[in-house]
DNA sequence: AACAATTCCAACCGCTCTTGT
DNA sequence: CACAAGAGCGGTTGGAATTGT
C-alpha cells in the first residue's frame, strides 16, 4: 500500500510550462502568497501537480532570483561548500543569493565537475586523484582510556587548502547518514539564514546492534557507516563525548542566537525571502563539551576553506569558558 | 546544408522528514 | 504511538540547443 500521489495524474499536465501558466502562478502566488502547493494548482487554475508549481516557482519564476552566468567567486564558492557539504544543493543554494538548488547541481553537474577533474581533484572527495584513497578510520583511544578530547578530531592542516573532510577527521564515529539526517533536519534553519548542526562524536559501550539502529534514517545510497571506534566497550559503564556545534550563519556583527527549535513551515514558509538574506559568509561555531578540552585544543576549521594557511583566510577566533567553551571561526 | 554527437537545464520522480490529528 | 498529508530534497531524464563532422 503506497502512498496516494500528490495529483490526479491523469488530469495535469506536463513538460515545458507555458507563458500563460507561469503567468498564472505568479499572478496567484503574488495575490495569496507561496505555501498549500497542494491545493494551489485547483486556486489558480492551473492544470499542473502542486509540485511542479513549488518547484515552477522556486526554481524559475521567483523573482529575486539571479538569471545569468555563475561568477568566478560563485564558482569557488560553490566548491568550498560543496567539499564542506557535500551534495546538500539546498543548502548550498542557501549560501548563493538568488541561486536555487537544482541551478547549482546542474551547475556543478556539467561545469563543476569538470573544472575540478581538469585540475585534477576529485569532485566528490575533493582529493587529488592520484592521491590514494586513505582509511576512513581515525584512531581512537584505548579501551582504558575515557578521556576524549579535542585532540582526537584535529583537523590538521590538509594537502589541499579547500578540503574539509568531516568524514574522516570530524565525525569518526558518526555515519555520514547520520551527518546527513541532521542536515537534512535542519533544513528550515538553514532557510532562515542559520545554519546550525551538530557532530556528535560519542565512544561508548554499545552492542553493534545499537550502533545499527542509531544509524537509521537513511538508506542505502548513503556510504556505509564509517568504522565505529569500538575502545570503549571493554570497560563498560563509562562513556565520553565529544560535541562539535557547526555553525553556518549570517555572520554579521550582532549574529542572531541560534535556536534549538525548528521553525514552523508557517514561519519558515517564504523563503524566498529569507534565501534574499543569506551572504556568502560562513561562521564556524565549536562547541567542546568535555571539560578535559581547552580551547588550545579546539581546532580551527576555516584554514581549509580559506587560503591554505590560518592567518590567510582573516578567521577571527575566540573561545568562551572552558566547560562549554565556544570557539568562533569566521572565514570571510 | 544535413546529420550526428554532445551539452545543458527544466522538469519529473521517488524518497525522507516534519507536522498535525 | 500510529498514521496520513504535505513539503522539500537529491537524483535522474527528456528534449531543446549547440557544436562538430
Amino acid at each position: 500500500m503506497g502512498r496516494s500521489p500528490c495529483c490526479e495524474k491523469a488530469h495535469t499536465n506536463k513538460g515545458a510550462w507555458t507563458k500563460e501558466e507561469d503567468q498564472r502562478l505568479i499572478d496567484y502566488i503574488r495575490t495569496h502568497g507561496e505555501g498549500c502547493w497542494r491545493s494551489l494548482p485547483k486556486s489558480a487554475g492551473l492544470l499542473r501537480c502542486g509540485k511542479s508549481c513549488r518547484l515552477r516557482w522556486i526554481n524559475y519564476l521567483r523573482p529575486d532570483l539571479k538569471r545569468g552566468n555563475f561568477s568566478e567567486e560563485e564558482d569557488e564558492l560553490i566548491i568550498k561548500l560543496h567539499s564542506l557539504l557535500g551534495n546538500k544543493w539546498s543548502l548550498i543554494a542557501g549560501r548563493l543569493p538568488g541561486r536555487t538548488d537544482n541551478e547549482i547541481k546542474n551547475y556543478w553537474n556539467t561545469h563543476i565537475k569538470r573544472k575540478l577533474m581538469s585540475r585534477g581533484i576529485d569532485p566528490q572527495t575533493h582529493r587529488s586523484l592520484n592521491e590514494k584513497p586513505t582509511s576512513a578510520v581515525v584512531p581512537v583511544a584505548p579501551a582504558t582510556t575515557t578521556t576524549v578530547t579535542a585532540a582526537a578530531v584535529t583537523v590538521t592542516p590538509p594537502a589541499k587548502p579547500t578540503q574539509l573532510d568531516f568524514k574522516s577527521a570530524l565525525a569518526p564515529a558518526q555515519s555520514m547518514a547520520e551527518i546527513n539526517r541532521l542536515l537534512q533536519s535542519n533544513t528550515m534553519k538553514a532557510n532562515n539564514s542559520i545554519l546550525d548542526f551538530k557532530f556528535q562524536t560519542v565512544v561508548k559501550a554499545e552492542s553493534v546492534e545499537e550502533n545499527n539502529c542509531s544509524t537509521s534514517g537513511m538508506t542505502t545510497d548513503e556510504e556505509p557507516p564509517l568504522p565505529r571506534p569500538v575502545s570503549a566497550d571493554a570497560g563498560g559503564e563509562r562513556r565520553e563525548e565529544l560535541n562539535l556545534e557547526l555553525t553556518i550563519g549570517l555572520a554579521t556583527p550582532s549574529s542572531r542566537s541560534l535556536t534549538t527549535t525548528r521553525p514552523s513551515s508557517a514561519s519558515s514558509g517564504n523563503s524566498a525571502e529569507s534565501k534574499l538574506q543569506f551572504h556568502p559568509y560562513l561562521q564556524f561555531s565549536g562547541t567542546a563539551a568535555t571539560p578535559t578540552t581547552t580551547a588550545a585544543e579546539a581546532v580551527c576549521l576555516c584554514w581549509q576553506l580559506g587560503g591554505g594557511a590560518r592567518g590567510n583566510c582573516h578567521c577571527q577566533c575566540s573561545s568562551g569558558g572552558r566547560q562549554q567553551q565556544q570557539i568562533r571561526y569566521q572565514y570571510c
